[in-house]
DNA sequence: TTGTAAGCGTTATCAA
DNA sequence: TTGATAACGCTTACAA
């Protein structure tokens, strides 16, 4: 298997290999019909796959871009995935996906592979901890977009969603709604997304004056998540509203409340950060904070087609409202 | 960019190409200390990255598997990749996911690509409609699985859900449950999963010695599913329970109710075939058919590493009971 | 213990 | 209009 090369094709066709290859890359102007025909048989005969790998070695691109998801089973990353994927189509360049699993190892290991495979560039949601690995391919002027999440003190294009300000407003709404006692449960504070969505729920309760009270925090890791909430519920004041960071913690949350026999909506108000598909199958007693993930992937590839295209721009940080439905 | 080839590392470190190449591939057997501290520093300082391109031309293996998915946002998929994902990294190869979108010739396009680029394998959902492309790779002896669809008339390891079986049961549920008349709606019957879920409803009924009324089973793509619904129930008789063949049906009907001021389990019992995250948030009135996709997902990537590593072994198709939850 | 040289399957340059 | 031939960056006998 594989082993039909393209000298086999010339040789098959009474041709030079250079003829053969000019015939690959559809430069017939010079070519007869008659050798086209011949060079046509004799991949048809042979069975004949060219080796891409071997152009590319030559060509020194592989029009293939690589996308490194943080979490292939998140609903967010498959959006805008996919909104990459359709603006690459149209230029005839494909795509890869890898999945690092919020793991940084894996993460970095896929960032090597795709590099030494040659892909022409990166998009990445950045687990934010592999600077040295970041600033080495962005200082060697290597095409690559961040998305989702920011990693401080780095010069690179990014295209996030304005997590502070959209965080802000949903709790703006709670307050107006006539909540003061408003919980917020979030995951370690290891990401940019998660911290800045705390900043906005701080800020929020700031400007309308009310007090922030470190119990109503809930920071802890999935399966920590409902021990932490059975303590926030076992408060003399109890929270009337809370704020779930991303659609895992909403997860633990639901989980929780069918235990106690809560109801969203009735017993506790609750906004979630987070595209959650089939959503509007969901009670509608939840709101949620939905990012435009296919405007964000097309604005991340655009970036980075620029960037291979040798554009020159200086990096900028792209922040997209979110909605909140 | 991207210049430092091998041979300015050994340049700088003063010995020969072939020496930095052993260094690399960790032959240190007969490498004195002073060499690799050398060669280390070189790269270092040159900032060298090795190319795989050029390595796997060489060694005609690339130490990459490619997963082509139907549709990258569907969940089962990302489950699915997931696990193989987690397979292979245990023999250190890695995963691309490739997204088809459901059309056969992005399909192709992939697949030709990722034999050209000479990944070790493919596991593939396949769109049914390339089947030339199919036979071809199968009778090269390239290592591939099919996954989640059959494909008529092709010898080739497949791992798939008992589709007919637990839509079956599903039905015979309802007619216990006191149902009579229970509809079937289904986008249009062009892959093996969906014309098989609809065997196993026409068989419950006809074990049931119910009579399958040819008003009750809708097929329809999805931006026509909502008119068709709005005629089933206009019907005289109408059902009251329904089968939706997968989620976007589900969805379909989920904004039909809606509309209707309907609700799942009061007016109309469903059962949905598919994996829905976050199912277990949604109304408990519903039900659901889960396919083990974590499993199959392993399954599949065993067979694909079996055809790697040539052992031999005959096609088979692997069958995964689904839970009805 | 290290170096030389051929080769992997293409493309590109230039000559015929 | 087509063909030699030299790259591309690496691996691998084999020689030294």
């Amino acid at each position: 298997m594989e082993k039909v090369t393209m000298a086999d094709v010339a040789r098959e066709a009474g041709v030079s290999k250079s003829t053969v290859s000019q015939y690959l890359n559809k430069r017939y102007e010079y070519m007869s019909e008659k050798t086209k025909q011949k060079i046509e048989m004799a991949i048809d005969t042979l069975g004949y796959q060219p080796n891409f790998l071997a152009r590319s070695l030559k060509q020194k691109r592989t029009s293939l871009i690589g996308i490194i998801v943080a979490n292939i089973t998140h609903y967010f990353s498959t959006e805008v995935s996919r909104a990459i994927e359709d603006f690459f189509h149209q230029y005839d360049l494909q795509t890869i996906v890898c999945n690092a699993d919020d793991d940084p190892d894996k993460e970095k290991k896929y960032i090597e592979m795709l590099r030494a495979k040659q892909v022409d560039g990166l998009i990445i949601f950045p687990t934010g901890k592999n600077n040295e690995l970041y600033e080495s391919m962005i200082n060697q002027g290597y095409p690559v977009v961040f998305v989702d999440r920011k990693v401080e003190n780095l010069d690179v294009f990014s295209v996030i969603t304005d997590n502070t300000e959209s965080t802000c407003k949903a709790i703006q709404h709670f307050i107006e709604n006539g909540h003061e006692n408003i919980a917020f449960a979030v995951q370690p504070l290891t990401v940019s997304t998660r911290i800045e969505r705390l900043e906005g729920y701080k800020k929020a309760l700031n400007d309308a004056g009310l007090e922030v009270n470190p119990n109503y925090i809930i920071e802890a890791s999935i399966p920590e998540m409902k021990k932490k909430l059975e303590e926030l519920f076992s408060l003399d004041v109890k929270p009337t509203a809370l704020f779930a960071a991303n659609d895992r913690v909403f997860i633990a949350l639901g989980e929780f409340l069918k235990e106690k026999g809560m109801k969203f909506g009735k017993d506790l108000d609750v906004v979630v950060f987070d595209n959650i598909p089939f959503s509007q199958m969901l009670e509608t007693t939840l709101s949620f904070i939905i990012q435009p993930a296919a405007k964000m992937g097309t604005k991340a590839a655009e970036l980075l087609y620029q960037q291979i295209r040798k554009e020159d721009h200086d990096p900028e940080v792209f922040v997209f409202p979110s909605d909140i439905k």
